[in-house]
DNA sequence: GCAAAATTTGAAACATTATAACATTTACAG
DNA sequence: CTGTAAATGTTATAATGTTTCAAATTTTGC
């Protein structure tokens, strides 16, 4: 998998997407598992910026397509693409955004800024490593891991109510 | 601030819920905060196990009791009760739980047993620290850390269905 | 190829969680 | 007391998510 820009820097996101479709495709491949239409096309709307999108808005998207969905149709495959590692949700914000990390097997970390309203996935070995510690020094056995941090991106600290 | 029983283990859950309040109390008074009697019932509702309660549970609880409330009372006694540090919001199952630190400056760190559903909080300095640190890797202001961490606890790995 | 089975999608209704807006009451300071 | 701010009551509505069953499509075994 390719190395990302990073979403609060200007980049061009056109390529952003064509990867994440294009790696999509290749991983639901492997796994046997069907990126129809209506699941691919919701896997673009989810990329069409770096900002957690709700499950209503993809809604609304699919209605402008001209796509006469139910709120079924969006949950449904939005649960197809979280099974298969290529959206995540955002569980601070009722949204959903797509992992930068797909492929690879991580435990995501989110940094949310309240400014631009941009997210960026990380992967932190150290801190997975020190969250297991803690699970594991209470006899608890962790199996999902929501992390969410929210504050302010570098770019508005400097100026905010950025893009 | 005494040291609290693990939720896990039975335990005197009285203890728990006069000693919250206790706290409470005092905390509101040393912050001139207004303990009111609607807010005080929701922060012994809240505590009554150590299971998250929704909103609506709550709704529930104070309309047995012969209060009749509607949701913004509830919302309002728990914003009240997030602001003071005496609850906190799980984010991940959308339901409130009282706070087994509150007074301390501290960063939760929620173990949610999906057996059980009780929730331990604990509080990680190494956690913290890590997390600190990959933000701020990032350029990243962090402000506010959501860490819920879903598995089971140690009795429900033996035993499953318990409590 | 073809029929049976399984998966996916459509569609309508409903359930749950949360907020907006404005009126009324209560607490408190002077 | 009385004016002001804070808290609560009340109604309505918004936002998010699920259940259920039917229809269509794809896959599979033959």
């Amino acid at each position: 998998m390719s190395a990302r820009a990073i979403p609060y820097r200007p980049h061009n996101h056109d390529a952003c997407v064509s990867q994440a479709l294009t790696d999509a495709r290749a991983i639901c491949q492997r796994q046997n598992a069907r990126l129809t239409p209506i699941r691919e096309r919701v896997l673009e709307l989810i990329w069409q910026s770096h900002k957690p999108l709700g499950a209503y808005d993809v809604l609304g998207e699919l209605s402008s397509d001209g796509h006469n969905a139910a709120p079924p149709t969006v949950y449904r495959a939005l649960d197809f693409l979280q099974q298969h590692g290529l959206v995540h949700r955002i569980a601070s914000l009722n949204a959903f955004i797509g992992c930068t990390h797909a492929g690879e097997n991580h435990t995501g970390m989110f940094l949310i800024c309240r400014g631009c309203g941009n997210v960026l996935e990380l992967t932190a070995p150290a801190v997975s490593k020190e969250v297991g510690k803690a699970a594991s020094d209470e006899g608890f056995r962790a199996e999902n891991t929501t992390l969410e941090i929210a504050g302010l991106c570098p770019r508005c600290q400097a100026e905010p109510d950025h893009d």
